[in-house]
DNA sequence: GCCGTTTTCGGCCCGACTGTTTTCAGTCG
């Protein structure tokens, strides 16, 4: 039983709950201990770690108790008897828009309607227009609902969605009345997945805003037009949301609309302790408005310095920056190079020396020149005849750099046994070595976890390399456990890759923050096989913002130097 | 159901847009 599928019970507790009609207060309270356990950095496996949970924000008497009968018993009572509820199959329901409890218990009650092709149904017979509270455009909306749920994807890679927002930010920054622009929501926090984009503009002049806005190349559907905020569907598939404030207000309405919510929450409770009100509009010491043309106005207010938006979680920030404890989190001018990329000698599609010549471009002083070895056969993997040659390569290239260093390197594969499938001979020439897996990802936890143990024991590997194997969308990670792996790197003073590549960001933000707690460094590389690909740091960058990850937890911020001598070479 | 430098009871963040019920409930973020 992991975290998140106990977040996931709890959530689907409070979905029924809502629909039954149960105390809305109730409802938030099992949405909020889910999003608690979702978050947490460790695993709730042992009954033991139950002392410490009952004090955790949103997780009381109630909830402690169900969890632990979770884990005794392997399910929850109270669980299995709501979902006997003939309400139950409706939480289907609130995943169309517009559609929510109340109406959703409605639909019920009346019609007896439970399944979504039911209700397409009904909609098409016209039979929802005479419920009371529904009317022909609510219906009409949701067949639209209904045919958007199969479309729509419910999460997007934030590697697929951001450059299209930054293009739909730039076509609105055409528009002369905008005075400020930014992206906002979970975009702006850089989840990994991302469902919808939120754009935040001040201007004296909204209505030309919105116009604007519902006029972008991409709008295939407009959802909404109103004088502070509208909503449409792009070509790409998602939704984008805009909000227009004045420019007074703009600080305040970037805080609340960048969240999270718990975050905010948490913020605005905080100004109600101090007897004021925080809203996107400003902060208010009864009906004057006192603060809010910036962020940083916003957190003064009660007594908070900035938060970064990437750490905005109620992940524990909040309290970090009462006591003054917030990290000064790694930013990409802090990275002195990146320690794993490809090229053309396996299936990378540049030279040594143009991702070199790229490296340099990006002021880099090292890159680690790390291809592949030769199980990985379709990559055309580096052997013991051709490693050492690639080596003679490097070394002539390097001649020509000045205040640059290639460094020599191999992603050495490791065998289901925890062997590597290159001699250590040939290990100890390299300057570093990263090790991963390729192969079997279906072994059981306690077999995958001693594979890599033993990687880490090896005494010539530096590095292991994106440690859960998942792919964003497309392959869970393999099972794997975390803490073991990080105490096994921590004392043999191994590091634990952040994977910059899109669909991997692997460290996630949940394991960097494990890392850090635990001492364990974590390279933030790209993984690159091409040159262009080295850019993609920027997403390994906001991913190890996330996990709490500040200069002195990330090895590729140091100089060449102390880099070689933490590496022992 | 959670929580407490106002409280172990009585609160719980706040506002915009839509559609429909002509003064507001439902949904969303």
């Amino acid at each position: 039983m992991t975290n998140q599928e106990l977040a996931d019970i709890f959530d689907h507790i409070a979905d029924i709950l809502d629909i039954q009609g149960e105390n809305p207060f109730k409802v938030r309270a099992y949405k909020k201990a889910a999003q608690t356990l979702e978050n947490l950095t460790t695993q709730i496996t042992s009954v033991e770690a139950l002392e410490k949970l009952g004090k955790l924000p949103g997780i009381g008497e109630a909830i402690t108790k169900k969890i632990k009968e979770h884990l005794e018993t392997g399910k929850l009572n109270y669980y299995e008897e709501l979902k006997k509820s003939e309400y139950a199959p409706l939480v289907e329901f609130l995943k169309i828009p517009g559609v929510g409890p109340k109406h959703a218990k409605l639909i019920y009650d009346k019609l007896k309607v439970k399944t979504i092709p039911g209700l397409e149904k009904t909609a098409k017979q016209g039979k929802l227009r005479n419920l009371f509270g529904l009317g022909e455009k609510t219906e009409e909306n949701i067949l639209k609902g209904v045919s958007q749920v199969r479309k729509f994807k419910e999460r997007f890679p934030l590697a697929y969605i951001y450059p299209r927002a930054q293009a739909m930010v730039e076509e609105l920054k055409k528009n002369k009345d905008v005075k400020e622009i930014t992206l906002a929501g979970s975009l702006k926090r850089m989840k990994e997945t991302i469902a919808d984009v939120d754009i935040l503009v001040s201007s004296n002049k909204p209505s030309s805003i919105a116009s604007s806005f519902v006029k972008l190349p991409w709008v295939v559907n407009i959802l909404s037009k109103g004088k502070t905020k509208s909503s449409i569907q792009t070509k790409d598939g998602f939704q984008s949301d805009l909000r227009i404030v004045k420019p007074d207000q703009f600080g305040a309405a970037k805080h609340y609309f960048t969240g999270s919510k718990a975050h905010n929450i948490r913020i605005r409770s905080l100004g109600v302790q101090k007897g004021l009100k925080i809203n996107e509009y400003g902060v208010f010491k009864g009906k004057k408005w006192i603060a809010g043309k910036t962020e940083e106005e916003v957190f003064k207010s009660i007594g908070l310095p900035f938060i970064p938006p990437e750490i905005r979680e109620d992940w524990g920030e909040i309290e970090a920056a009462m006591d003054g404890k917030l990290p000064h989190l790694v930013e990409l001018k802090d990275l002195k190079g990146d320690l794993h990329v490809h090229t053309d000698w396996t299936d990378g599609q540049n030279s040594i020396e143009q991702m070199a010549q790229s490296a340099i471009e990006r002021g880099y002083e090292y890159l680690a020149i790390c291809d592949h070895s030769p199980t990985i056969g379709i990559t055309n993997g580096l052997d013991e005849k051709r490693l050492p040659q690639q080596i003679e390569e490097i070394k002539k290239l390097n001649k020509k750099f000045k205040n640059f260093k290639l460094l020599t390197g191999i992603e050495v594969d490791v065998r289901s046994n925890g062997d590597l499938d290159l001699p250590n001979d040939l290990l100890k020439t390299l300057d570093v070595v990263v090790a991963s897996v390729h192969t079997k990802f279906t072994q059981p936890k306690e077999e995958m976890t001693k594979r890599i143990i033993k990687a880490i024991e090896n005494p010539y590997v530096d590095i292991i390399a994106h440690p859960t194997g998942r792919l964003i969308g497309k392959r869970e990670p393999y099972e794997v456990d975390m803490d073991k792996i990080l105490d096994a790197a921590f004392s043999n003073k191994k590091i634990m890759e952040l994977n910059a590549y899109p669909e991997r960001l692997d460290l996630n933000d949940i394991n960097c923050r494990k890392a850090k707690g635990k001492g364990v460094k974590v390279a933030i590389s790209t993984d690159s096989h091409k040159d262009s690909h080295l850019d993609w740091i920027f997403f390994g960058i906001a991913t190890a913002r996330r996990g709490w990850l500040e200069p002195k937890d990330v090895i590729n911020t140091l100089s060449l130097e102390k880099l070689m001598k933490f590496l022992k070479k």
